[in-house]
DNA sequence: GCGAACTAGTTTGGTACCGAACGACCACGC
DNA sequence: GCGTGGTCGTTCGGTACCAAACTAGTTCGC
């Protein structure tokens, strides 16, 4: 909210409601409320998103959020070695072989050694696994807006730059 | 992989990159490139705070997210049942049980069967869970502003409010 | 009272996820 | 050549997490 510096609202969501009982129960220790505020609720709207996604969208196609974004990284950036495609579904790489495992056995994707250099794997689209992303992507998109709705375009912006903050500030190295 | 059939702009950050790459890709179908933006954003926020908090705040002493969660909501709420200790803190309820279990074990934690109702259960700090709590939440919570740092105490109440929409929005049931 | 419907918590089966250990492979020294 | 060190991907051990089945306890109809 623009208003600034004011002292909390007697406001009725549960949200201020929780933060009226913390304030209450430290009394006045010198702790960060905003930032605390800020981080808990990202936690939660991710965790949100997530189970519905999954729940709503994407078991009715057998996948898991993070083989959708597996699928839908590969389709956006094309065949991917797998330390580049772990890094950029932000997934440990021993995470990841899993996954691709399983979404081999679905013949969603595939695996290939490199001939210059076989010890690294590209892993590709099958074309059914490309059918797959084409059909379900527009639904998740969809579905993404749904849970955004209560935001103007404006500020979704505004969010999305905020968040990329706090990502790029500390998901390096 | 760049995009293959398109001259790619000189790219400012990742993430700006990365949108240009599927528009790139998917052309001029209607998608919405806002919301998928705010939505993920949302969901690396999520997993880059939390790993970074269970690496360098909780692993220390021996607390997992979500063990901590449980001890910050009975230190500020107090005592509480099990179905009400899973609500607060977004977990489902056979989820919680085991947690409860592993504090428990800890000593962190003890549960308590109701008289009135024999089906209930209560659990509350020992006083070793509340030592633990009072020393590592005020290590947590500056872990909190640092994740936070590149947002001024206004943008971080602003970007509460944004993800409080999309969580009261979406968390009802 | 007494069994049927309900409710709170636990257990179960399965996936996801991490970090660390491992094994295959490459790129150098000599 | 042939080890030595570095770098891939995979495997392994363990926790976290969910949904659904289960169990013990309560309440309500009669």
């Amino acid at each position: 909210m623009p208003n600034d510096n004011s002292t909390p609202d007697p406001a009725s969501d549960k949200m201020l409601q929780n933060e009226r009982d913390i304030r209450a129960r430290l009394g006045d220790q010198p702790f960060d409320f905003d930032s605390l505020h800020v981080i808990s609720n990202i936690y939660r709207a991710a965790a949100a998103v997530r189970r519905r996604a999954e729940r709503e969208v994407l078991s009715g196609y057998g996948l898991s959020w993070g083989g959708f974004t597996i699928l839908w990284v590969l389709w956006v950036w094309g065949e991917m070695e797998t330390a580049q495609l772990a890094n950029e579904c932000d997934l440990a790489k021993g995470t990841l072989t899993g996954m691709v495992s399983t979404l081999e056995q679905q013949g969603l994707v595939q695996r290939e050694r490199m001939q210059t250099d076989r010890r690294r794997v590209t892993v590709d689209l099958t074309t059914e696994g490309l059918s797959m992303i084409e059909e379900v992507f527009p639904i998740f998109n969809k579905f993404e807006s749904d849970m955004s709705a209560d935001l103007s375009t404006d500020e979704k912006r505004i969010a999305a730059e905020y968040l990329r903050r706090i990502i790029t500030r500390h998901d390096e190295d």
